[in-house]
RNA sequence: GCCGUUGUAGCUCAGGGGUAGAGCACUUCCUUGGUAGGGAAGAGGUCGUGAGUUCGAUUCUCACUAACGGCUCCA
């Protein structure tokens, strides 16, 4: 279809021959003005098929556009993530070609790949888009993508291009205009659709075989909240309906491990509208999990030298204007209480109260480090739009702690709480995670940031140094560091692909001096200490929300609410599982006896579904040979043991935290 | 907070201008059964809250509230 042969205009360059080289150290010999298909062509039919696109000296181009200089080839299929991203940005193409059929005059702002699949941002001026609609939409693409129109690739002068969109007055690709260098503007057409697109897309719509357009929302144009609202469309498309199939069914899988929907059947967590919003109630399940987070802490901390304290949840408005905070997140803080003149806050952290006690008496340099730690309950009004079950909620119980210590210190205490995080990832299995240096942003010096460019820099790379030596892979973000100095942060997604901080390990070089807070060196003079702000098991919100979709709720014996349940046979055994579970019970394991008067599969199935780790059967066999059956969660029937054999083994599990996979 | 969707029994959901239904769970009875659902009967709901339209609203309209999908935000 695009024979060489048959493209007239390059008949002048036959003479000039060009060097293509392939990944595999081969080279070719091409006419210029060949493209990548063609060079696919030239190898196979079966490889032209799958070509989406080619990297042309490491930039991706169109695989149908003309090379016309020796280059570095390789060829980009659904394989490559390329691939899949000019695949699904072509796709949004072909969406917007859809949107433009059935609402003539939507303007267009972007339409970007994303990590899986893809979206546009349109203008719909009045129009409210309907789930109907997007089922109408997905009909027009398909049917699009049957015409298998071409990406035809054509340049435009800046002048062209703004009088073009000028006299369609669509101001959206104006403003991006304005940003584009005369020269390097280009356009893409697919069927009756042109847009303003730098590229590259796939050869033609008919790669396209199944589709897929999942929600509707509204998105600030730019992202800025004060600019109108656009409508986004987000969807996802592949080269053939199997692979579709299977990613819905991903998602719908990923669904059932949300932490919401088995926090809820698990008797986890609720919430209820007479408490409000966000404002988490622990049920008894939920709340063994909580005790037995608390107790690893308050282990793990005694040990690296902390000492606890409790604080109350509110304090006055003075303390909050010191620490720096009321004037950056006011917004974020429930309204104060008015009373007899004084203002009162709910707290919103724990750094203020703890530095009260770090002042409270005077320090030397034999008290520091000072380390003190509480899992404080903290208040923050979140916007109500940004709840989300337990991962984003109004009351929190931080696993804080405020490390006090010279600036010798630093370094190894700073690495103690980062090697502190990754004891605690081991014990939980946790290793899909992203750590990131968050760093200031220098444009926002004085503004978001605490104005000591030279504190930033010092400090960044302090943080930067540990983070090498603990040889722990990380990412650098600029403009993510708290107010007050750099951190580490811990990023997870949830089950649904939403990323979290998941723990954080800060450094503060500002609210020491806020607070004026000084121990005594040891030449007599007061020095001013660096602060370690640290939540490597970030809240219990948030941490057993992650641990519920980690586990997808089957939680390790040690943190399982329930971990032993008795299943008598008939009730005539009831006199030897009592006897059983007063055994465990006396070892702390905690153990119920189901002794309903049904049948032992039924028993057994809900017993599964409640995720109880340990269900030991027991009937006429067991008691005569004094044993229990033993049937592990998700495994079935794992044999026999006697009473003693067991007490020891799960005791054993329990001690060592073990994970039970 | 913004855009959109949703709110019916403890849970999952059906229904619809004439005050409601299923399955599971629950209670009682029968059943005493060996590794993922034994049988029967019963009880349970101001249809999220408030107002409006209507002879009549759970159903239509509006406001509020909460949840959900995003955006923005995230100490």
């Amino acid at each position: 279809m695009h024979s060489l042969l048959l493209l007239p205009h390059k008949t002048v360059q036959y003479q000039c021959m060009i060097n293509v080289s392939f990944p595999d150290g081969a080279s070719r010999q091409y006419e210029s003005g060949v493209s990548a298909l063609d060079i696919a062509k030239s190898i196979s039919e079966g490889l032209a098929r799958k070509v989406l696109a080619a990297s042309i000296n490491n930039e991706v181009w169109d695989a149908t556009r003309p090379i016309t200089s020796d280059v570095a080839l390789k060829l980009i299929t659904w394989d490559d993530a390329d691939g899949k991203n000019t695949f699904w940005h072509s796709s949004a193409h072909l969406m917007a070609e859809a949107v433009e059929a059935k609402y003539p005059g939507a303007k267009f702002w972007v339409g970007p790949a994303l990590e899986k699949g893809f979206y546009y941002d349109i203008d719909l001026g009045d129009y409210k888009l309907t789930e109907d609609d997007l089922l109408w939409l997905e009909k027009k693409m398909n049917e699009l993508a049957n015409q298998k129109n071409g990406f035809i690739r054509s340049s435009k002068s800046k002048a062209d291009a703004i009088a073009y969109f000028s006299e369609k007055g669509d101001q959206y690709k104006l403003d991006l205009l304005q940003n584009l260098e005369d020269g390097s503007i280009t356009f893409y057409t697919q069927g009756g659709f042109t847009d303003l697109c730098r590229g590259p897309h796939i050869p033609n719509t008919g790669f396209i075989k199944a589709i897929k357009l999942l929600s509707i929302a509204g998105a600030y144009w730019k992202g800025d909240e004060k600019n109108k609202q656009l409508t986004r469309i987000y969807g996802i498309t592949f080269p053939n309906q199997k692979e579709l199939d299977e990613y819905l069914l991903m998602l719908e899988e990923a669904k059932k491990r949300d932490h919401r929907k088995l926090g809820k059947e698990l008797g986890i967590f609720t919430t209820n509208d007479d408490i409000g919003a966000g404002l988490i109630l622990w049920m008894p399940n939920g709340t063994v999990i909580i005790e037995e987070l608390e107790k690893l802490a308050k282990e793990t901390e005694e040990e690296a030298g902390y000492k606890r304290v409790v604080t109350p949840h509110i304090a006055k408005e003075n303390l909050y204007i010191t620490s720096g905070h009321l004037p950056y997140y006011a917004d974020s803080m429930f309204p104060p209480m008015d009373l007899d003149g004084e203002k009162y806050y709910l707290k919103a952290m724990n750094c203020p109260h703890h530095h009260k006690i770090f002042d409270a008496e005077p320090k030397s340099y034999r008290d520091m480090p000072y380390r003190i730690a509480e899992y404080g309950t903290c208040y923050r009004y979140e916007q109500s739009g940004e709840l989300f079950g337990l991962m984003r909620v109004r009351c929190l119980h931080m696993n804080d702690a405020h490390i006090y210590c010279s600036k010798e210190q630093f370094a190894q205490e700073f690495k103690a709480v980062n090697d502190m995080y990754l004891k605690y990832f081991k014990i939980f299995g946790i290793d899909k995670y992203v750590m990131r240096l968050s760093l200031h942003d220098p444009a926002k010096l004085g503004e978001k940031y605490v104005n000591e460019p030279e504190l930033w820099l010092e400090t960044e790379a302090l943080v930067r140094n540990v983070l090498i030596e603990t040889g722990v892979p990380f990412v650098e973000v600029k403009g993510e560091g708290a107010f007050y100095g750099p951190k580490i942060d811990v990023q997870i997604y949830s089950a649904i692909g939403r990323e979290f901080t998941l723990a954080t390990n800060q450094v503060d070089f500002a609210q020491s001096r806020s607070f004026k807070l000084s121990f005594t060196n040891q030449h007599n003079e007061p020095e001013i200490p660096l602060i370690i702000h640290r939540a490597p098991l970030g809240t219990h919100e948030r941490f057993i929300g992650f641990l519920l979709e980690h586990y997808a709720g089957k939680f390790p014996v040690w943190l399982a609410p329930l971990q032993v349940k008795i299943l008598p046979i008939s009730d005539k055994f009831l006199d030897y599982a009592k006897m059983v579970k007063a055994t465990l019970r006396k070892k702390g394991v905690r153990v119920e006896i189901d002794e309903r008067s049904e049948k032992i599969g039924k028993k057994i199935r809900e017993s599964e579904l409640e995720r109880v780790p340990y269900m030991l059967v027991i009937g006429e066999k067991e008691v005569a040979e004094n044993k229990l059956s033993i049937r592990r969660q998700g495994k079935g029937d794992v044999g026999q043991l006697t009473v003693e054999e067991f007490v020891h083994n799960i005791v054993e599990e329990i001690l060592e935290r073990k994970s039970g996979e």
